[in-house]
DNA sequence: ACGAATACTATTGTATACAAGAACGCTCAG
DNA sequence: CTGAGCGTTCTTGTATACAATAGTATTCGT
């Protein structure tokens, strides 16, 4: 039997991280969906490590909501309905904040990477995972160009909650190239240096994100 | 020697929790102050359990990032400067947001407790401790309003990462006062429904505060 | 047949023992 | 006197064994 590279990425500095990140990119690729339940031993087998660095990966999953306590163990967290919204209604808010940040403090740089993943964005295919992850590229390089650690570390909490929902929104009739104009619209804003607009046209953004999003939710 | 109940409150469901809060209020109250050495062991020791679940409480605390990995073990976490900024305009947004979302959600009993809460704060004497005790009371009852467990765990966190401060910013002089205003600002605009107004406001608020404490940390 | 009580089992919670790694100091050579 | 190399020690990282608890099924009594 194989002991070390069960099947993924590089080892991290100790098992406890590797088992976290393991069971992160799980999520983030929809291999773990929501309500697949978590037990200690299965995880620890499953990784080849003991069930110590597992429970320790597991609190900190807790703690950033993506795993409830459950019948017998952990499972991965469920999003019902009134999460959804409340998930969508925060992001708007600090991807808005990103984009006014970013309009504040974006390094020349920054913003020759804000528009260098726009255009990955939009030059890429119809794939709709391929899509999401361009999309993913994208904002987090606005998340570097607004110089907030804390921010940032928020906005990836969110994403990750928001990867525990099935599908894309990019599946959705015509969401690739509305995301494409108002990727542009918040690049503009940010590069015209004004904090309200960007601020705004990020909103809108996640606003009409939440739009598809319920189309698919039904 | 006592073995269960070393000093503080009513035991959690696991001891980890039980350490995880422990060490909170402690830093809450300021006895835990920026820099302190946490080692595993005496920490364990000093609340009576081993170190399997002081373990697992520092993960999350290092998670929340109020510890931080330091010279031989994890200390708690120091906020510099350009930190302080990043969290001061990271709270102006949350704060605005959470306003802003009270004024769209609150229910009638939401308002009449953010208005008692208000009165309290105002009622409440000179000592700084104590207005900072209530101005946090305050601005919860907003969380609440705001009906957004997301949000709110957000602002939980970002008021204990403040907490590591030392002192509170109602030592300035003529800020009880003002910050009493701009309270009575935001619950007008909440209560007349008005998010934009409300949002505004808040941020208001937070931009103050952040003046006030820059005198403080010179 | 139905309900309650009890025993059992599955799974987490905790402790302890051990391993590994990094930092510090010490010694010795140049 | 200085610098490098090595050994010692302090602290975390991991595994395993054990305790406790919650959920479930089964059985017995009515």
């Amino acid at each position: 039997m194989q002991i070390d590279q069960p099947s993924q990425t590089i080892a991290q500095g100790s098992r406890a991280a590797t088992v976290y990140h393991a069971l992160l990119d799980r999520m983030r690729r929809g291999e773990l969906k929501s309500g697949t339940r978590l037990r200690e031993e299965d995880v620890a087998k499953a990784l080849g490590v003991s069930r110590t660095p597992v429970r320790e990966a597991l609190g900190r999953l807790q703690a950033r909501g993506l795993i409830e306590p459950a019948q017998g163990g952990m499972a991965v967290a469920e999003l019902r309905r009134p999460r959804v919204m409340e998930l969508y209604a925060l992001r708007a808010i600090l991807e808005g904040a990103a984009a006014r940040f970013a309009a504040e403090n974006a390094a020349a740089t920054d913003l020759d990477l804000i528009q260098l993943t726009a255009q990955r964005f939009e030059d890429s295919g119809n794939d709709p995972a391929a899509k999401a992850t361009m999309n993913i590229v994208f904002h987090c390089a606005i998340y570097d160009a607004a110089h907030n650690s804390y921010l940032a570390r928020m906005l990836d909490d969110l994403n990750d909650s928001l990867a525990l929902l099935p599908n894309t929104t990019f599946a959705v009739g015509g969401r690739n190239q509305a995301a494409n104009l108002e990727h542009q619209a918040i690049l503009r804003a940010i590069s015209e240096r004004d904090p309200d607009k960007a601020e705004k046209a990020a909103r809108l953004h996640i606003h009409n994100a939440l739009q598809a999003r319920l189309t698919l939710l039904l």
